[in-house]
This record gives C-alpha cells, structure tokens and sequence, in this order.
DNA sequence: TAGTGGTCTAGACCACGGT
DNA sequence: CCGTGGTCTAGACCACTAG
C-alpha cells in the first residue's frame, strides 16, 4: 500500500507501483490495467492523484489511454526523442530499470596521426536473469582532449558524466544524420534477431558548449527501441 | 476571454491564449508567464485548469517552471530539421530546385465508419528532362474535418496549404516514429534503386492547435535524401 | 513574509465504448 | 445501460524563492 506519512507524494509510489508491474509482466503488452476508480478504492485516494501517476507514465511511453475503454500497457521498451541524447542512463533510471553496459571493444586507435579511444558498447536493460539489449554505440574520443580516459571502466560509468566529472567538458549540441541498414551477425546475436531485418542507425557528432567537436557517435537501435520524434511547427 | 459554453474544452482555449502569446513575442524567451493565480482571477477558472493547460504547453517544450518562482518560455530546443513537415514545397524553392508531386494513389477509405481521403503521392525534383523522386508521402484526412477536399489537385497544391487557406486548420505539431523498412517493388521502381535496399520511413500524426489530430501521416525516405537532427542536450 | 508552484481532497457532469 | 476516461469546481496545506 501506500506511505501516506507525507514523505513521498502519493502519485510518486503510485507510478513505482505500477512500473514495477509493468515492468515484471503482471500487466503485460497491450493488456488494460486497473481503471482510475478501481485504484481510487485500492488506494484510498482521489481520482486526480491516480490520474497524476497515469498520465506521468502514459508521458513516459509506458501507458496509453483509450477513451471508454480503458488504460493500456505500452508496447515499446524505449522511446527515443531528440532531447534524449546524452541521457541513456538517466533516461532509464527515471523508469526503474537498471542500466546494463557491456564492453564490445576498446582500444587505442590513431586517425591522421591523432589518438582517440574507440569505445564499442552494447546497452540495454536487466529483465530479471536476463538482459535485453537496445543499443549498440560506438563511440570516438580524441585523447588529446580526454588524456587517460582509457582508463575508466565503460561497463559501469557513464562517458558523459566521466566528460563532466573528470575533465571539465560538458556536452552541449549532438548533430546527427540517421540512417537504415541491414543487421549483421554481430547486431543478429546482440539484439537476438531471428532473420535478416532494417535497423535504424544514427551516426554523427557532439560537441561542447564552445562547439569544439569532442565525440564522434554511431548508434545502433535494436527493434524494441521507438525513435520518435516531436516537431513543432513555425509558420 | 473565454467561451464557457462547453464546447471547446476551457484548458483547450486557454493553450491556445497563451501560445498565440508566446509565438507573437508578448512573452518572449526565458520571460514569465502569469502566474497560476493570476490566471485563475483573470479567466475565472480554477488552478486544476490553469495547470492543465500550462502543464500541456510544458510538455510541447513551450514552457518550463521554476518551483517558487514561476512559469518561464523555453528556449527553443530544436534548431532545425531537415525534413519536409509544412516545408517540402518551400524547402526546395529556396534551393532553386523545381518540386514535383506525383499522385500515386487517391481514394475515400473509411476506417470505423468515418471516412477519410487517403493519398499517396511520390515527391521529387526536376533535374532536366527527368524526375528524382525524394519521398513518398502517405497522408490519410478525416473528411469530417475536410470536406471536399478529395476535390483539390494535389500533384498541383500543397496539402498544408489548403488545410489554412481553406478550412483555417493550422497544423502545429507533429509525432512521429522513425522506422527502418526493406524497399518493395513501389519504392525500388520509383527510387530507382538497383539492389535491395533499406530505407527510412516516419509514421505518425499531424496535430492541430487545439492538440486534435488532423492527419495521419507516411513518409519512405528515398537515398537521395539526408535525415538530419540536430539536439541540444539538456542536463 | 508574500507569492510561487507542488500535492491532494471530494465531489460533479460529460463523452465515449461496449452490452 | 454501465463502466471507462475527460473536464471542471472550490477549496486545503505544503515547499520553495526572494525581498
């Protein structure tokens, strides 16, 4: 039930309850949740506070709603908007998940003479016993500006807040072009694709606050990642 | 003011007040808005309603609030993008390039007894005596917002265009998922495309400024066109 | 301390979908 | 018809910011 000593507010245990279960199966894909009046009576709380929580999670991606009929589990793993460069790992901490990285490949490479660390992850989050993959980055990093970065362990920090924390850089602006492909054996394995299959590929640059390139970025999105895009119009 | 005669929703209108106010300068970037009160006593609507609608344009990216100290207009995120939302026309004039739109396809449908005017067109630039074709546009309107549009002649006019001449919708935002998809027999005819191929595709919808859906959009991105984002990240 | 947004209650009536 | 979500009212108390 819920703590309602007034340390939380309600909505917020209200949306982790419901995240937790979305999240463990006992709501699955596509299926209707408990309606607002049925979590009114569960709880012991008014319909604004449940529709609070709901509409926090239907704005996560995590819900849908139906007039008339009722609430709906979401289909997709990760909704990918263009202001959520940057942010794998908060992105998914935000919804209870735990981020998972591991390391493809790192080493040391030189372009025109020049060192830079190519840093090659997969990404996704734990399922219970197993882990289900999302992306693949490969990541660039000029040494000259990093020095000793190599040494960080990738599987557990974030490049970003590594960039911030250690070295003083702070990313400002990603410029991306996105791109289809066709998955190779690697990609078939990570993302465990049972046949040839298009997949969405992003690669580009990311700059800092004085638009000094200081990464150049390849993003591979396995099946279960939407990347959605919102656009405002300017007449 | 406001109409409160229950057929515009009151936050609906409200939205609409406030983003005419931010799109025309009245409130200009980083500036507050009026308060919550202020817009209670100055509507005479209650604060649920007032945070509706602001909460609304938050959301959108129009606004953010400062806990204690107000509502403030955000600066702009995107700087562009380059695809062809309300611009494929334009976009092309400015580079002296001559558009051309091809009807593939234009039926009344109906989908759960509302009719709607599907058209498929391939959209493209004259290069001498021949055609590239760049898109292929799928947009599916509901007749009940357009009646007699099915009349226009769209490899001649623009669609956004009728929409604000003619009827006085104004699209002002657009939802879409980014998809990779194998070409068919369709695309690799009109793209020319030697081998099979992967493209891009987006999906999604067109709304309004009252937030209603007015189009259901397709788009397959031919190879001679570069999907470009551009984000700034926001820490 | 005054003003702001953040959370919450306890109702009301309406619009939509399915029986 | 009933149950669903959609909108709205009229209050309340709290947490944060600033003068």
């Amino acid at each position: 039930m819920l703590d309602k000593s007034g340390g939380i507010p309600l909505y917020i245990q209200l949306k982790q309850i419901l995240r937790e279960q979305i999240v463990t199966g006992i709501y699955r894909e596509g299926q209707v949740i408990p309606s607002e009046t049925q979590l009114v009576n569960e709880y012991g709380i008014t319909r604004t506070t449940a529709r609070k929580a709901i509409e926090d999670l239907v704005n996560e991606g995590l819900l849908y709603k139906v007039h008339g009929k009722g609430t709906f589990v979401c289909l997709k793993l990760m909704k990918y908007n263009i202001w959520n460069f940057g942010g794998f790992t908060d992105y998914l901490r935000k919804r209870n998940e735990i981020p998972v990285s591991q390391v493809l490949q790192q080493e040391i490479i030189t372009c025109g003479q020049k060192p830079r660390l190519k840093l090659v992850r997969a990404r996704g989050v734990k399922k219970g016993e197993s882990v289900v993959y999302l992306t693949i980055d490969t990541s660039i990093l000029p040494l000259e500006v990093f020095p000793g970065i190599e040494a960080y362990d990738f599987a557990r920090e974030s490049v970003y807040d590594i960039m911030r924390q250690k070295y003083g850089v702070y990313p400002r602006r990603a410029e991306l072009g996105v791109h289809s492909i066709q998955c190779d054996k690697v990609t078939k394995r990570i993302f465990k694709l049972p046949v040839n299959a298009s997949l969405l590929m992003a690669e580009g640059q990311v700059f800092d606050e004085e638009g000094a390139a200081i990464e150049d970025v390849k993003v591979i999105y396995g099946p279960n990642v939407e990347f959605k895009i919102v656009a405002n119009m300017v007449d």
